[in-house]
DNA sequence: TGGTTATTTGGTTATATTACCAAATGTAAA
DNA sequence: TTTACATTTGGTAATATAACCAAATAACCA
């Protein structure tokens, strides 16, 4: 790869870095319902404020999201949907490694109760 | 998040994850354009064998691509197109970044030639 | 069988990421 | 101006990633 292909390349790599993490995924998809502060966001994900806070701005790093002041509160809200649109086909990802994991498994005959969370990972 | 809905983004993260990285996104480009073995793709990344084997080996532990033995070679092609789908996403976010910074520059006065090299990181 | 080619695996070291706590900043209200 | 609230920043320790080399495996050919 030359140097200039490889800035690309890693420029790109920065907007998957941004979502390759099951917090900042959450996040993006609760900003794609609209915009949210800090505050709201902390209790549902159950971590501490500084950990949501380096979350974002990860994000916003990124070119993912937007932040806004107003007031003593920071608003952040999705700046691309665009990545919203790509779910679909990592849910399809994922839907194919579940089916082969269950194909792997009625192959080796054995039966059983199977359960997602056996199989996400 | 509960111990379900973290299980399944953790799934998701994994997809994005697979693709957060430089090579590994130009590996997936490089098989949606057909299938190609480990040899070929060595050569234009300028890496080691044992590194490429890597990458590819987390991309399809992802589910992103697929691998086939053809006597002593392993063939690897994309198995989800629709990752491809997502990559005019990610160069709206970038051209957006791109923007912002040349408008930056532009509101401090700053003249110049503005090399791509310079903003996209 | 023994050698050659293609790829993977294991080991090691360097670097990056993540989480939490504590402290700092910024904003508004008393 | 003091106080309280919302968020960010800095520090630190634990864990994860990445690159390379060397050695192992696997398939084919002489």
């Amino acid at each position: 790869m030359k140097k200039e292909e490889k800035n690309l390349y890693e420029a790109k790599a920065k907007i998957f870095k941004a979502l390759a993490h099951p917090t900042r995924l959450w996040i993006a998809e609760k900003l794609g319902q609209g915009e949210c502060c800090v505050n709201n966001l902390v209790e549902p994900l159950g971590a501490d404020f500084s950990t949501v806070s380096k979350h974002l701005s990860v994000l916003k790093e990124a070119g993912v999201v937007d932040d806004e002041k107003r007031g003593k509160q920071v608003f952040y809200s999705l700046k691309v949907p665009c990545v919203l649109g790509f779910m679909s086909c990592v849910e399809d990802v994922i839907e194919n490694r579940i089916r082969e994991q269950v194909g792997l498994l009625n192959r080796r005959k054995i039966d059983g109760v199977v359960k997602s969370s056996d199989i996400l990972r």
